[in-house]
DNA sequence: CTACTTGCAAAGATTTTGCACCTCA
DNA sequence: TGAGGTGCAAAATCTTTGCAAGTAG
C-alpha cells in the first residue's frame, strides 16, 4: 500500500499556496519557499503541486506555452477570468454551476473539477498602445 | 492598416479543423494538411491556429505539458469534458451558461470566450489496471 | 529498516521566433 | 510591388524523469 509522507517540503509548498491569492506558478512558489528551505528543488515543487491537484486541494489554470498557475481550492464557488494578453487572473464568483453538466457527461465519467474560465482582455491591456 | 491574406495554407488548416470532430492538436493538423500541401511547416500551423483563435473561429483546450487541442467553433453551445489520464476530450452540451458571469467580471473585461471544462477520469481509464 | 521523497541535472515536449525567401492582392 | 506570409531551424519555455542519496514512519 502506498503511503504519503508529510515532509517539510510538502508542508511548505502547501503553506505558500494557501497564503497567497495571486494564483502563483511553480517557479514563484519555488522562490518563495526557498527563503525558508533553500535546498528545495523545482522538481519537488512540481511533484508536490501535482499531488495537491490530484487530491483536489489545488486547482490549475493552464495556458499553452505559459506556466501553469495554481490556486488553493477554497470552499467558495469561485472561478477565473484570464487575460489572454498579460495573463492576469481574476477571481469571479459563480454560484449557479454545480448541477448543470452531470446528466450530459459521457457515461461513468468521474468528475474531479468543474472549471468555468472566462477568457478575454483585461482593461489594462485594452488601454495599451497596440491593442 | 494590416491586411489578412487568404493563403492556401490558411484555407487548408481551417478546412482540416472544420472537418474533424476529434479536437486535434497542431501536429495532427500539420500531418493531415501535409498530404495536400507537403511543404507546410509546423510553425505556420501554429501561426494559423493562433489567428483562428484570435478571430474566434476556433477554441482551445489547454493542458500543461500536453499539446493544445483545437476545436472549430460551431454555433451550438458545447463545452468539454477532459480525461486527465488519457487526455480524451468529450463534447458536452450546456445551454444555460451565457448570461451568468457578465456582472461579476472585473470592470471593462472584454470577453472573447467562456469555457466550461469538466475535468476528471473517463470510464476507460477507470477500468485500467493501475487506477 | 525500507519504502517513499528529494535534489540535481538532463531529457522531453511544446511553442515561439529570426530571417531569408516567397506570394497574394 | 510590397506588406504579409512561409519554411526552416534554432531557441525559449515549461515540465517530466532517472538516479543516487536522504528521511519519515
Amino acid at each position: 500500500m502506498t503511503m504519503v509522507r508529510n515532509t517539510r517540503q510538502r508542508q511548505a509548498v502547501l503553506q505558500a499556496l494557501r497564503t497567497t491569492r495571486t494564483h502563483p506558478d511553480a517557479a514563484w512558489i519555488h522562490q518563495e519557499v526557498r527563503r525558508e528551505l533553500p535546498s528545495l528543488s523545482l522538481g519537488t515543487v512540481y511533484r508536490t503541486l501535482d499531488a495537491l491537484v490530484r487530491d483536489g486541494v489545488a486547482v490549475t489554470i493552464e495556458r499553452a506555452g505559459q506556466a501553469t498557475r495554481y490556486d488553493f481550492r477554497r470552499d467558495d464557488h469561485h472561478h477565473h477570468a484570464v487575460c489572454r494578453t498579460c495573463g492576469a487572473i481574476f477571481d469571479i464568483e459563480v454560484q449557479e454551476l454545480p448541477n448543470l453538466p452531470r446528466t450530459l457527461l459521457p457515461g461513468g465519467f468521474q468528475v474531479s473539477d468543474v472549471r468555468l474560465e472566462v477568457h478575454g482582455v483585461c482593461v489594462a491591456c485594452q488601454n495599451k498602445p497596440n491593442h
